[in-house]
DNA sequence: AGCACGCCGACT
DNA sequence: GTCGGCGTGCTC
């Protein structure tokens, strides 16, 4: 008897399966086993609401659902095993559960494989459709019809095409009848076509096609041409990329087709392959890579420790406080080596690869093709076939952005999380985890090491070292004995009231950066604002000129010849936000005053003040206006170098981790304007800023030094920022943090209330506040409803809550509690944005 | 999120 | 009477 039959008989085979779909409820959806039962980590597609969706099997069962629905069958099984392991399920259900996110969403940013599952519309003619046909074809156009003749006919065309009674795709519509989605649709709504979702799976791995000679074949009578190409294939071993193949054979006035020749006469053989995976723009600028260094005495220590905890096994998360150049990126690799040493693989988080092109380079040199690389720069295909590299084990080290974390790696042993407290870990959509704690949390349930990273430790893990959950590892000097730049400090108030004016550059930065270039060196300056001015104000009414979406001041972009992001004419006013662009107004909209003034200097001014300045200067320009692209980044970097450019100014994008050993001098503009923001982390992003781009003087063999223009010369965040004062921030901010209630200290969760019109958004969070203050929560501080700090964003309005939890778990409930009210309220799930551990509250 | 369904105004 | 635009509610 069949072990299926047995199976049968002892009622063991599962009849339903529970799945995850990427929809925005939280909830998963039963449905019928035909068949062949899913394995629990296998995709399968599914009918969901007139769609054919992919969702991933959670749980194979024989309990009859209840409740009044229809359970429909499961269409097609995409997977004999599961595409996701064990344990990233068991992560994705943390997800779910702590961020409060619907699970098929969490599993939809895990499985990058959409690219192979294509989603296609299929369409049949209907018995009206029919009628039109005949009918119309009797009577000609119809004048009734808002369509035009030529759409009409185009109309006609797909019927006749369909009039077979074959179900066709939208994409053979199309090229038959040049009919578009549109039409199609149209005549759906008019019930003269039925349309049907179909997804159908296709292989993403990218072939190519390999020549290659057929062993031991009779040699017949050739041609020249015949023979040459036998002659090459035969040089380099009796295989070739077709590819490279025709490009020599063009070189050498070979006809392509000749190979087509010996194929039919069965001399050479193509064969498709999963293309090779090549590495474009590589640029590591003939540096001695990371770990070709010896290490000193303070890395090998670290290395010593993290490579202890690998030996010994098990969870063990630590942090790693290395200051600005002490050679953390050795340590990242020497470690990640004896990870694989050790039969394991490694995963290696880096807040955005093409901000640093060179760490590229060195991963390529120190790990050659065992390297698989995950960015968001990816294609769709790209990615698919990273992942499925990774999955197959061929690639046992993987570096990657946030998302990378959810890499399918084999025999995890090490994470590493390259300057941890980088806010680009934290996603900012649903759902809205944080790199870096799921990638410990990964660690723990994977008994791996992990390695947080940083200058400037996040509070929360600094936190967490100090209450002895990670084990901390200092390197407190700098490779080679460097010194750490001297940092001065500008009071910009004493220059306005000594010079009378308000300049973007005070006497001390404008005197040291000619004295800088003079010598030879390079410098560097912080505007951390893109654009040329951020504000345009009325001098009459002091109206400030807003985004017509959103509660924001436009920034002005002077318009140039160059390559500047504005480039249609007279739009020269942009809402960074939503993007929306408009001209410069001749008067005030409000008070019709001719008075407009232009306040704030971006990035853009301070170029073209520093070319007045220094009109021999070679000045180069780094923000998002002139770096858009990974190639523009590396273009830069090179030039600079080079020596090309002598003085770079540029936004935050400078501050990240570039090795550029010329510069000796750093330059901060505005940079403590944050202090102002309604924010509690306010403080210390100024200070990582700070510290960040401090650390980009003085890494080569003269020292460097750091000027900070400042209006806050006496705030701690600024001063211990100068000092070179990690710990001494730490202590204070603390103190802070511990006062209000705010992380480390407790939890936080950020709500926000929105809706497109404001009385809802208004009511709304009325009812919620109503709510929260009757509730009484336990453990739980509700602040709020408050208009959100950005009150309308793209046309949009936002009022918010801010939850401060003494626990987990006691926020987690208030937060489920409040949505099965709103829920009950009818207020509709998308209409509430919940952002745990948010970052912003904006 | 998407999609169907149904209500309503516009046009014949 | 249609057609097509948009608001509402449901999805195994």
């Amino acid at each position: 008897m069949s072990v299926r039959l047995w199976a049968i008989i002892l009622n063991t085979v599962s009849r339903y399966a529970d799945i995850a779909l990427p929809v925005p409820l939280d909830q998963t959806f039963t449905y019928e086993v035909n068949g062949v039962v899913p394995v629990v980590g296998a995709r399968v597609l599914v009918p969901f609401s007139g769609q054919r969706l992919m969702g991933v099997v959670m749980r194979v069962h024989n309990d009859a659902p209840e409740g009044d629905f229809e359970v429909k069958p499961i269409q097609q099984i995409l997977d004999d095993v599961a595409v996701l392991p064990d344990e990233l399920i068991e992560l994705a259900r943390w997800i779910a559960q702590y961020y409060v996110a619907p699970l098929g969403e969490v599993l939809r940013g895990m499985l990058p494989l959409s690219a192979e599952v294509k989603r296609q519309f299929l369409y049949r003619i209907t018995e009206t459709g029919r009628k039109v046909l005949y009918e119309g074809a009797a009577k000609g156009a119809s004048r009734r019809s808002k369509l035009s003749p030529e759409e009409q006919n185009r109309e006609y065309a797909v019927l006749n095409y369909l009039e077979s009674g074959e179900e066709a795709k939208l994409s053979a519509l199309r090229s038959a009848t040049s009919a578009n989605k549109a039409l199609l649709e149209g005549m759906v709504r008019k019930k003269w076509l039925v349309r049907e979702a179909v997804a159908e799976e296709r292989d993403a791995r990218r072939l190519e096609k390999v020549a290659v000679l057929v062993e031991d074949a009779r040699l017949p009578k050739l041609n020249a041409n015949q023979t040459a190409i036998l002659a090459e294939l035969a040089a380099v071993g009796g295989r070739m990329r077709v590819r490279d193949l025709k490009e020599t054979l063009g070189r050498a006035g070979v006809p392509e087709s000749t190979l087509g020749t010996l194929v039919k006469r069965e001399l050479v053989r193509v064969e498709e392959v999963a293309e090779a995976f090549h590495f474009g723009g590589v640029g590591s600028y003939g540096k001695k890579h990371a770990h070709e260094h010896a290490l000193n005495e303070t890395q090998m220590e670290a290395l010593g420790t993290i490579a202890a905890a690998m030996a010994k096994g098990g969870f063990a998360p630590h942090l790693l406080y290395g200051v600005t150049g002490s050679g953390k990126t050795a340590v990242y690799f020497a470690a990640m080596r004896r990870a694989l040493d050790a039969g394991r693989s490694a995963l290696l988080m880096v807040p955005e690869i093409g901000l640093t092109p060179a760490m590229t380079g060195q991963l390529v040199a120190a790990f050659g093709d065992e390297v698989a690389l995950l960015h968001s720069q990816l294609t769709p295909d790209e990615r698919a076939e990273q992942w499925h590299r990774i999955r197959r084990g061929e690639a046992r080290v993987v570096v990657g952005t946030r998302s990378a974390v959810f890499a399918p790696v084999r025999e995890l042993g090490l994470i590493i999380v390259d300057e941890e407290h980088d806010g680009s870990y934290k996603q900012e959509e649903t759902p809205r985890y944080h790199g870096r704690d799921v990638a410990v949390m990964r660690a723990k349930l994977k008994d791996a090491v992990v390695v947080l990273g940083s200058a400037t430790p996040s509070l929360e893990s600094w936190s967490n070292a100090e209450k002895g959950r990670y084990a901390r590892i200092e390197m407190r000097t700098r490779v080679a004995n460097r010194p750490l730049p001297a940092v001065e400090l500008v009071d910009m108030r004493d220059e306005f009231r000594e010079t009378g004016q308000e300049q973007i550059f005070s006497r001390r930065l404008i005197e040291e950066t000619e004295a800088t270039i003079a010598r030879g060196e390079q410098a560097i300056i912080l505007l951390n604002r893109r654009g040329y001015s951020f504000v345009v104000m009325c001098r009459s009414c002091g109206e400030k000129i807003e985004c017509e979406n959103c509660a924001i001041s436009m920034t002005y972009h002077k318009p140039v010849s160059g390559n500047d992001a504005i480039a249609q004419p007279g739009q020269r006013l942009e809402c960074h936000y939503c993007g929306f662009r408009r001209g410069v107004p001749k008067e005030c909209p409000k008070c019709q005053s001719e008075h407009l003034y232009f306040l704030g200097a971006g990035s853009q001014q301070g170029e073209e003040r520093l070319q007045e300045i220094f009109p021999q200067a070679r000045i180069g320009r780094m923000d998002r206006d002139t770096v858009r692209g990974r190639s523009d980044m590396e273009r830069m970097l090179a030039r600079l170098h080079a020596g090309e450019i002598n003085l770079l100014v540029g936004t935050q994008m400078i501050a990240k981790g570039h090795d550029i050993h010329g510069v000796t001098l750093v330059g901060v503009v505005g940079a403590d304007f944050a202090l102002g923001l309604p924010d509690f982390r306010a403080a210390e992003r100024v200070f990582q800023l700070l510290t960040q781009v401090s650390g980009r003087a003085g890494r080569g063999e003269l020292p460097g030094k750091v000027l900070v223009q400042t209006y806050h010369p006496d705030h701690y965040a600024v001063k211990f920022a100068a000092g070179h004062d990690y710990p001494g921030f730490v202590a204070k901010e603390m103190q802070y943090r511990r006062w209000m209630h705010y992380p480390p200290f407790g939890v936080l969760a950020n709500v926000v209330v929105q809706s497109e019109r404001l009385e809802e958004a208004t009511g709304w969070s009325a009812q919620l506040g109503r709510w929260f203050s009757s509730t009484r929560l336990e453990k739980v501080r509700v602040l709020g409803p408050a208009a959100a700090p950005i009150s309308r964003l793209k046309r949009i309005y936002r009022y918010h809550f801010v939850l401060k939890g003494e626990s987990r778990k006691a926020l987690s409930e208030a937060l489920r509690a409040m949505l099965r009210f709103a829920d009950a309220q009818g207020i509709v799930r998308r209409n509430l944005v919940v952002d745990v551990d948010a970052l912003h509250l904006m």
